[in-house]
DNA sequence: CTCCTATTGCAATTCAATTTCAATAATAAT
DNA sequence: ATTATTATTGAAATTGAATTGCAATAGGAG
């Protein structure tokens, strides 16, 4: 908690952009409990907490707060794109079921080393990565 | 270069299903050229070889082929989902350019620990991991 | 308070992906 | 070979996530 209100009000207003009340919903409604999320989910969250605010808005916003490193693209599923809050938390990697779609997030230091010696070998200036890896989860890998 | 016809083949046989000039065409195609590839791609290529196939065929037949272990997701862009061949090369992570879209393969041995080591301490049962890793290539940077 | 224009909600649109359906053809059985 | 069964196909319709056009609204600078 804290800050990411105050980080996307300085974004918006750094850009020339405005606030809104919606816009404060949406990050408001993102970091009272999603660490992952789809846009149906939080608009269904948001509608039941009688907010009005319309899906073409939090599409619309997806982007901006993205672009202000709240959050971010986390993984394509069920024809659909999730994202996840970056603010506030570490770099982190998922590990998910492919059976009842349960992810655990796990931090690697090693990972780090990889990226940097990869990164040197192919000339390249990394921005991001994200490994994810699948499988079945405790659960799961003793029922298939 | 060989074997993924055959593969395939005792694949749909085994399955109980049906080998078609169709799906044949489609393994062909892919084979012949497309390390990485979309849907539209694909279709467009056979086409241009005076193929007749539809494209709902090569999207029906894509979960097969993948099910069959020649090719696999590879990431989703563009709103559209990419796919790379599998069948005959080894694991493979990438390097994406986001400014050009340039894919660099590279294969790092210390990913597969950390895979083991992070599977044993979470109790998963890994079936595949991917790792990208995103920035601007060399040509790329130093326009940034 | 006024003006300018970014933002919104709604509806229409786009487009990747899926599904329906009748015709076709691959395989097994005869 | 011939026939029967049913998986597969192409074409068209449909779905649904994501985007966009438009008129109304409202943020924020002056």
């Amino acid at each position: 908690m804290g800050g990411e209100i105050e980080v996307f009000r300085s974004f918006i207003s750094k850009k020339g952009l405005r606030n809104t009340p919606e816009r404060e919903e949406i990050i408001a409604e993102i970091f009272s409990d999603h660490n992952h999320f789809d846009v149906d989910e939080l608009y269904q969250c948001l509608k039941a907490r009688g907010s009005k605010i319309s899906k073409a808005s939090i599409y619309r916003n997806i982007p901006l707060i993205i672009e202000c490193g709240l959050i971010r693209d986390a993984w394509f599923e069920d024809r659909h794109m999730h994202y996840e809050r970056i603010y506030g938390r570490g770099h982190h990697c998922h590990l998910r079921c492919i059976r009842c779609g349960k992810v655990v997030e796990f931090v690697d230091n090693q990972l780090k080393d990889i990226e940097t010696r990869v990164a040197l070998e192919n000339d390249f200036h990394v921005i991001d990565h994200r490994l994810d890896i699948t499988g079945y989860c405790s659960k799961c890998k003793t029922m298939e």
